[in-house]
DNA sequence: CGAAGTTCATTGGTCATACCAGTTGACCAT
DNA sequence: ATGGTCAACTGGTATGACCAATGAACTTCG
């Protein structure tokens, strides 16, 4: 019997889902006033200091502008929105999954991939070549579970982004990841062919364990090329179907997990495997 | 007489600039424990919804992990952050730029430039490429001055990126170009072979127009080139002065501007020029 | 009339205090 | 050894008061 932890929200955080969610799907204009703190604690029945939390929150996050003693707007997200908005934009709000949203996601890994593989090439030590190697004979193990092959491929690309030593693409495959995660039941068919490659993973861990940035580019371009196409065969089949001037199409999601929104999940941080290069990486002063 | 408008922050945004600040640089390590919401009253000398304010910032931006009942604790920010931190993370502690940091947003930038390019290509309305060409022009009339090349050259990015219909793109630019912005007056130097190329601008807008995406992608990739190069060789000199560890070097920044830390700017809604680029999109200093 | 100044209701910002609710560990009974 | 109880934390919610900025309505005066 496998269970799950229960969900716990705080006041804040549904006041924060529920504007958010209003303002990502357009129910609210950019430019349009929100209404004022006092009247949303009368409208959603909960006090002041929840509401302020939430709206501190969203002006974060980029959906609103707080001005004082003047108002507070909607903001056009896709402008000052970031990239965490991708887990939430890649829900429409019947639960069907936006395929334009998926395919942005897989273009931009698309991208960014073969540069880490190319960086981490470049500036990788044989630590990050041995845990390649490791997580390449897992996979090659683990031939008949396509979603534990799908965990390792993460936790492969993990490696690779830690190993390129690049600060931008650590944190946005931070982001990357949450949204990935949410697509993971969907994409591990579409992705079959691609976490099938077990010669491209291992050719990819071999380019970077002796530093060949070139072949490392190419293999895993070549890699990915085959799940992008896959994502756009689907996409074009679905948009045959659905007349869509969105190309919103039905891709049910299972419905025992209809919404995996977990922004920022408790995280045990004991839990650092200080196998690597896990442990000290700060100089510590503390304050008293 | 050019004045800035006044900098205005509230009790809660210096609390999350103080504590993100500490995490961040390191000073609180990953895993230790902040003090309590009452206890930091008493050191930050405000009162608890501040506090909590800035807490729930901080456990969006994926600094902390808050538990009720339990405590506050620090996250590991590379692995739980996500791109607005660069911005934070490009200024050391003494005011200078970690050119570790630079190096990997000019990185990021080289990878998605072209296939931005590329995309916007495939998917590009007339109206874009008639934008596209209206900002070359413009770059080839404004020979002279180099900080407003950059500024048409960041315009032209925009529009790109906007043309390339992918949600992602979008969004990471909207951070990146924070970043990027905090690092203008030095890159304006560092790129001005970049930003002069104006041939290549208008080889990317007429590739655009055309459709011709292959052609978008090399120049584009030609073009950016030219400043990775360039960062490079900056960042090759000084690390040969400097014997950093960490590739931390004396780029001083603009004594006036020491940390334009502007997380998300006051942005009047009603300024949005339909037109197109039309009106200037120009900082905010209307003040006579 | 039009420009300048004033007033005031409204909005967000700060504060103090009280109490609710979940967590943890010490202690105890079974 | 297991489970229950309790106390002392921790964060979460609620309320009511007041401060501070804004902007529109209004008044004043050239």
């Amino acid at each position: 019997m496998s269970l799950k932890p229960i969900e716990r929200k705080s006041l804040s955080d549904a006041v924060f889902d529920q504007l958010s969610d209003a303002i990502v799907r357009g129910r609210m204009a950019p430019g349009s006033a929100l209404p004022s703190e006092r009247t949303l604690c009368d409208m959603l029945q909960v006090n002041r200091g929840a509401i302020r939390e939430a709206l501190k929150r969203l002006s974060q996050a980029g959906l609103i502008n707080i001005q004082h003693g003047g108002g507070t707007t909607v903001l056009d997200f896709k402008r000052t929105g970031n990239l965490d908005l991708l887990s939430q934009l890649l829900y429409d709000a019947d639960g069907t999954i936006d395929l334009k949203v998926a395919r942005s996601v897989m273009e931009m890994r698309a991208a960014l991939g073969p540069d880490i593989a190319r960086l981490c090439a470049r500036r990788s030590t044989p630590a990050i070549g041995a845990r390649l190697f490791s997580l390449v004979s897992a996979m090659e193990g683990a031939s008949a579970d396509l979603l534990s092959l799908q965990e390792l491929a993460i936790q492969f690309w993990d490696v690779l982004v830690r190993g390129a030593d690049n600060i931008a693409y650590e944190l946005a495959f931070n982001s990357l990841r949450g949204t990935y995660d949410a697509l993971r039941e969907v994409l591990v068919e579409v992705l079959a062919d691609e976490l099938r490659d077990r010669a491209s993973y291992r050719a990819i861990a071999e380019a970077v364990a002796r530093g060949d940035d070139l072949s490392a580019t190419h293999v895993s371009r070549a890699l990915m090329e085959k799940g992008t196409q896959a994502i756009f065969q689907v996409l074009a089949a679905l948009e045959g179907v659905g007349p869509g001037d969105d190309a919103e199409a039905d891709v049910a999601t299972d419905p025992r997990t209809p919404h995996p929104r977990t922004p920022h999940p408790r995280i045990d941080p004991t839990a650092n495997p200080g196998t690597g290069l896990g442990t000290g990486l700060e100089e510590d002063e503390e304050l008293s």
